[in-house]
DNA sequence: TGATAAGATTAGGCATACCAGAACATTTAT
DNA sequence: ATAAATGTTCTGGTATGCCTAATCTTATCA
């Protein structure tokens, strides 16, 4: 197995990013116009597809072409964001050209887990646009909905919604069965330095500061 | 094929940083330990650190150990370089903890090529060592020896001597065909956007902007 | 409407990187 | 010196992701 983030592989990851590139022009996307995009055969393309859709990431209709589903456009949405946060950073930080920060952007896009993509936006100081000037997915939503903040940024006695979780299957799966569900609410009963205690659904509950990172809550009062 | 930089892949970059941490300890580092470090198969530790042995990385000797050879040393500290820089950045700019700041960089590390890991140290400010105060391999040599420039950094008129390449296989292969060979003088014939023209062993030649940044040379007036 | 061109799929292969388990070799310690 | 422990390597298997070549299947246009 390759690692890349998102438990998906580089290659799906690939796929994905090029179907919702060529998603403007025509969807679904045909097959033929993939190979052609992509310069693998149609052969290894039909594979991928039909894994990318057993996984529901799209749906393949033969003679037709692919078409992502939600979870494949979101998936594409969270590369294509990293990809163009990286390049804001290659192009305006370490003055590289455009066409290398792209090259290299390429690469790191599917190694960058979410939190790091969140805070290298931070650093960049919340960029809309790439050095090209093509939107990066999110950020405006990022900037309205700024108030959505990781569990971890809240103080004891601050109550939360949760707004979405940021983690990977396992992390997710164990938070869900745990009632940590975008749309409840949260207590903060007290914070240390590696954990915290939270009130949740009337459990109380200890997270480490790491799974507490990938909770994004919207302060309760302050909405 | 997975593809990583310096071409060799990401496991195969695993194995050389994992020698070459443990090198100090031990030299040969004898399989067995590798195993335990690693948690992979002694079979699959075989097979592999036969792959690197007919790549020239290392010497296996069967109840010894395998001891990394001067191309596997210098491999292990590029990637161990880029390793801490990606440290220093995470850590000093993004406010990453230094666990997590560890764990992103042991990915990026393999997908960084040496002209990023290059930027990056000048946009860290040549750091020494990484936040856990780790020597950040040839950052001392490059500040000392720091009129080693690229080629592209020279006006037309001027001399150099051609100190290393920092190329893939294919770039070097040309290069050196070509006679930019480390130790050869060049002379700057003319600069424009895209190329330059050089005078190398009585031959003209022309390279591109690109290719330009990866010959690394020593001004020989300023010498 | 039916032939043909375009598209989809199957079958068999290659390379990487890992695994388990068995067989084999060497070291070491008695 | 030799047996037990340790280390190595072989055999055969898994999964991914790509390939070619051959074989369907569908769409479309004359």
């Amino acid at each position: 197995m390759v690692f890349a983030t998102q438990g998906f592989s580089e290659s799906a990851q690939m796929y994905l990013l090029t179907i919702f590139r060529m998603r403007d022009q025509e969807n679904p996307v045909p097959i033929p116009s993939l190979v052609e995009e992509m310069g693998i055969t149609p052969a290894s393309i039909n594979e991928m597809c039909r894994k990318l859709e057993r996984d529901n990431l799209l749906q393949y209709v033969p003679y037709s072409g692919v078409r992502l589903t939600d979870k494949g456009e979101n998936l594409a949405r969270k590369i294509l964001r990293k990809h163009r946060l990286w390049e804001v950073f290659l192009v305006g930080k370490l003055r590289f050209d455009f066409d290398q920060a792209h090259n290299i952007a390429c690469q790191l896009e599917h190694y960058t887990p979410d939190d790091l993509a969140d805070r290298l936006e931070g650093f960049l100081g919340q960029p809309q646009v790439n050095p090209r000037g093509e939107p990066i997915p999110w950020s405006q939503k990022t900037l309205e909905e700024s108030r959505e903040i990781p569990l971890m940024g809240l103080a004891p006695g601050d109550g939360a919604e949760i707004t979405h979780l940021n983690g990977d299957k396992v992390e997710t799966g164990y938070l869900l069965k745990n009632g940590l569900i975008p749309g409840e609410e949260v207590l903060i009963m007290a914070v240390d330095d590696s954990s915290l205690l939270i009130l949740i659904r009337e459990e109380h509950l200890v997270l480490s500061r790491e799974l507490a990172e990938k909770v994004y809550v919207q302060s309760v009062s302050a909405n």
